[in-house]
DNA sequence: AGCCAGGCTACCG
DNA sequence: CGGTAGCATGGC
């Protein structure tokens, strides 16, 4: 039996702020790249890879400062998949500094990138790209979800707080992540175009904190 | 002028 | 296991 208020908290914010259109690619040129109501993305691995590499800059990071940081590595070449690894450090460096921690996530971005590249065309498992350094467990589900459309929840800052604010987890502050993605997987449909625009939605009211 | 942003690693007890 | 300093920049 399913918990009727996780799907009913997904109305409420859907009705206040409407689909988003997630993930956001530099390829579409209309609605600064989001695509609302449209989850055919990605179409191309070239999309795909640009959607992994922007879950990677936005850790910590407002999602502001991550497009100025795309918008210079498409600029400098660097955002093709097959160009990124020949690109030197330092232009890469100047490139992302935008989005913050760039001598990390520039460690993070090459460890990625040959992983990347050693796929075929399978889907990777969770455990492969938690395997990664650099790739925790909300990077590894936005990837899986948004990149992949693998119908997995994705919990970040704003879902523990959403939860705890309107009372619909005992402890909601102790909780763990898993416990907290179990807590949406038990109650919704495996269904990665529900779970893409949950997500979203929570973000865009951890924004504003309306809900 | 702080505090926060679509986290993760390393290291501590 | 759980808890936390450090990582860096830009917006408000």
């Amino acid at each position: 039996m399913k918990n009727k208020h996780i799907l009913d908290l997904y109305f409420t914010l859907h009705k206040e702020y409407g689909s988003q259109g997630w993930w956001p690619l530099s390829s579409i040129k209309t609605n600064n790249g989001y695509h609302p109501n449209n989850y055919k993305y990605p179409v191309t691995n070239q999309e795909r890879f640009e959607i992994c590499v922007g879950a990677i800059l936005t850790q910590n990071t407002s999602w502001k400062n991550v497009e100025k940081a795309i918008t210079n590595l498409k600029e400098i070449n660097a955002l093709n998949m097959l160009y990124f690894l020949d690109t030197p450090e330092a232009k890469i460096k100047q490139a992302i500094r935008p989005a913050g921690y760039f001598n990390q996530k520039y460690k993070k971005l090459v460890e990625f990138t040959k992983f990347f590249l050693s796929l075929k065309k399978r889907t990777p498992t969770r455990k492969e790209f938690l395997d990664i350094w650099g790739i925790g467990p909300e990077t590894a589900d936005s990837i899986l979800l948004y990149a992949y459309k693998e119908p997995i929840f994705v919990v970040d800052a704003y879902t523990k707080k959403l939860l705890l604010k309107n009372k619909m987890i005992p402890q909601a502050e102790k909780a763990s992540y898993e416990d907290i993605q179990k807590l949406f997987m038990d109650n919704l449909e495996r269904d990665y175009k529900l779970y893409q625009e949950y997500h979203a939605l929570i973000v865009a009211n951890g924004k504003v904190k309306k809900i």
